[in-house]
DNA sequence: CGCGGACCCCAAAATATGCTTATGATTCAC
DNA sequence: GTGAATCATAAGCATATTTTGGGGTCCGCG
């Protein structure tokens, strides 16, 4: 098969006119030029050139590689143009799962730095629970997961290959009805929750629930349990109970009659996102995580 | 820029699933596909495969570049196949420069052999008398010339970058009315033609018609001269004088009031084919330079 | 659960390949 | 004729590329 160089070797030379203006203008030395060229005519099996007194002529085989070298290296030059624009974060379409508080905080604003940085770069974002979305990035469904994890319980190691990015550390607070006795205080002691109804989220954060209970010396009254962030806080201002929640969720409360207070002893979830090591060498999964990162970072103080 | 041999080994591992598989198909060993793999990943600046278990995932990029590979090989092999029907004489052009009576009878012979065996070679065939031929050919105008030359006369030396093919002596033969006193002998003397009215042909023709009659001591009366071989004939047949001409001449003659008888003493020019030395190695004008050869062997009796 | 096969990666040595330098030969212009 | 510019050739050297040999991991099978 032709070699690519030999060919772009063979254009400048035929659009130069000469072997040696050919190599200056490629960098080459003259008899480098010689030598590919010959070797070109070695694969094609048939001269290409005629000498012409000092100068060249093309012979009819010649003529027709000539017109064949551009589209060779036209082609060449779209690939070449394509994969530079998903290097140089032009291109390039990175999956993110996360779970839905991130998705609805975290998510956004580091789309918003995202879009003001590289334009070129889009996102497709789906919804899971934290033990899914990672079961997800390990199966190639997508190129970053968003997780959490609560800090005693006994978490999943991380497997080798997925490289593990803290995003920040989301403190837990205590939703109440305004009208609650507490509500007036500015954190909330979790021990003098013992009688109170309880409602509950996601299987993790309803397990974390009754572990903190357990470490108060109490079983907590469940009343009801729901993925749904929204469905807990109307579920709180419509007095069914309270609920533990982090404070990520905040952040889109809706309810005037809710409000949230920080939980004493102090408690709080990991938040990190997750992709394959070696997808960190893709740039436009790489910009996203850093993304994140900085997103987090900048509302560090939830 | 990409290395073909790079795009070729990453489509055949596409196609084929697995380094390993395309180091087989390819005649590699497997560690030189994985080396490939990674100066391609070097040169587009962005991975290409991802690690799925056992086996290979493409990436974003990979996936661009995966289509892009099909339209650069495509390229690569269309160029490859025109240029190897040219090499294989499946195509080709060759520009043929010749005297009349050459291109009355031995191109036509040569054409239908070469016909035959190379279908896909075309052939343009011109007109010039022998100096100009070369001439045409040293200027590019052509690939192949014929030409002639008599012996006796003293012709210009063959340059040094044309090769020259020897195709065959052409006696010469003195064309008389069927009518003539010297029409029923085989072969004429020269010496008997003394006192005859001559017609003679092309300028090189005439002078060496002079140089054989000095030769016998005399000085032919010369009452016409043409380049028009058909013109000669219809006035040798209306008496207007008698011609010397060379045999190929005859295989076109289209008068019955015309016959042709030997000279004596024998008298022959020299047909040969030149070719630029270097355009022997193109196919398709070597082709047509033994096709000429062998026509001029088959009618060696002329 | 251990085992073998298949796969990939890594590092070093052997081999090829390609480039450069230096030199010679030719052509063309002044 | 001389000088500039061209291409061809040969030898030396640098860089690539391949192979070789060894190791680790994953998966299916007994």
């Amino acid at each position: 098969m032709f070699d690519s160089r030999h060919i772009k070797t063979f254009h400048q030379v035929v659009s130069s006119g000469s072997y040696s203006a050919a190599a200056r203008e490629l960098g080459y030395t003259q008899p480098a030029v010689t030598q590919q060229m010959k070797a070109l005519e070695r694969t094609a099996g048939v001269p290409l050139f005629t000498r012409a007194g000092r100068g060249l002529r093309l012979t009819e085989a010649g003529e027709a590689l000539a017109r064949h070298a551009e589209t060779i290296l036209g082609s060449l030059a779209a690939a070449q143009q394509q994969l530079g624009a998903l290097a140089r974060l032009r291109a390039g379409r990175v999956r993110v799962c996360g779970f839905p508080s991130a998705n609805a905080t975290l998510v956004p604003e580091a789309m918003a730095r995202l879009l003001a940085d590289h334009p070129g770069v889009r996102v497709e974002l789906t919804e899971a629970e934290p033990p899914e979305s990672v079961q997800r990035l390990l199966r190639g469904e997508c190129d970053v997961a968003l997780s959490f994890s609560y800090v005693g319980a006994g978490n999943a190691p991380v497997p080798e290959e997925l490289a593990e990015i803290p995003l920040l550390e989301d403190r837990l607070t205590v939703l109440l009805p305004v009208g609650h006795p507490l509500a007036r205080r500015h954190a909330v002691r979790m021990s003098d929750l013992a009688e109170e109804r309880w409602i509950a989220g996601c299987p993790r954060c309803r397990a974390n629930l009754l572990q903190i209970c357990a470490d108060q010396g109490y079983a907590p009254d469940v009343v009801f349990s729901t993925d749904d962030n929204l469905a807990v806080q109307s579920l709180v201002a419509a007095g069914v109970g309270i609920a533990l929640m982090p404070s990520l969720v905040l952040a889109f409360m809706c309810h005037q009659k809710v409000t949230g207070r920080l939980a004493e002893p102090h408690q709080f979830r990991r938040v990190s996102a997750y992709v394959l090591r070696e997808h960190l060498r893709v740039p436009a999964t790489a910009v996203v995580v850093e993304e994140l990162r900085l997103a987090a970072a900048t509302r560090a103080g939830c």
